[in-house]
DNA sequence: TAATAAAATTGTAATATTGCAATATCACGT
DNA sequence: ACGTGATATTGCAATATTACAATTTTATTA
């Protein structure tokens, strides 16, 4: 095998796992959490501050944006990101509700 | 390569991404939730209720217990889990964290 | 002690992920 | 048009992950 068995789950419980996945690389949540406390920074930016190769952190971003986590804002040949607040919001709230409904179960 | 470069990031970093890489496989959001649903199920009820093969869960039950979220209690040849509360308390704040830091900091 | 039952471990195949060099693409300035 | 700089894409090697069959371990019960 090697692949995960996807179909077999409901759509909340993917949807929580697809969530906590990209935040659960370290280059991720580096990317992440650079991109919020610097408006505006380039690929290159992240290359520099954070030390993996340019073709690495690109890849990362893509897997980021996936979620819907980035925006992107063209400038000349510079490519900006920033985070999507309204999304990290959903993000927070979907891992938030898994936490919760969680601890109320396994409280009862 | 294939592996990550957890040495280029901080103990923090590197923290965040060992919870969340736990619970961003659907597999182990299901078994954590029917563990706390159902107080003290066992590897075979996880295994009907979720519908991979006993070693697959077996696998997975043993890369939630590295996150010291699990319980055991051996009850003749049975062995029951439970969720460790404290340890999903503390796993729900440092990701929480994540999410407030990240919040804060781009809304500067 | 043998049969049984539960769960871990081992071995293995298939696929996914991580990381980077090389290359391609795209937009700007000259 | 040409060179330059920024980023995406491609191709590839190494490692990790996922899943399961077969086996082992451990404890129980007949």
């Amino acid at each position: 095998m090697g692949f995960t068995k996807k179909h077999i789950f409901t759509d909340q419980i993917n949807t929580i796992a697809n969530y906590t996945k990209v935040i659960g690389h370290p280059a991720r949540v580096a990317i992440i959490q650079h991109i919020s406390e610097n408006k505006n920074c380039n690929c290159n930016d992240l290359v520099k501050a954070i030390g993996l190769a340019q073709p690495t952190i690109s890849q990362h971003l893509a897997e980021i944006r996936k979620t819907g986590l980035l925006d992107q804002k063209v400038k000349g040949k510079n490519l900006y990101y920033t985070i999507n607040k309204d999304q990290l919001n959903e993000c927070r709230r979907v891992v938030n509700d898994f936490f919760v409904k969680t601890q109320v179960s396994c409280s009862k």
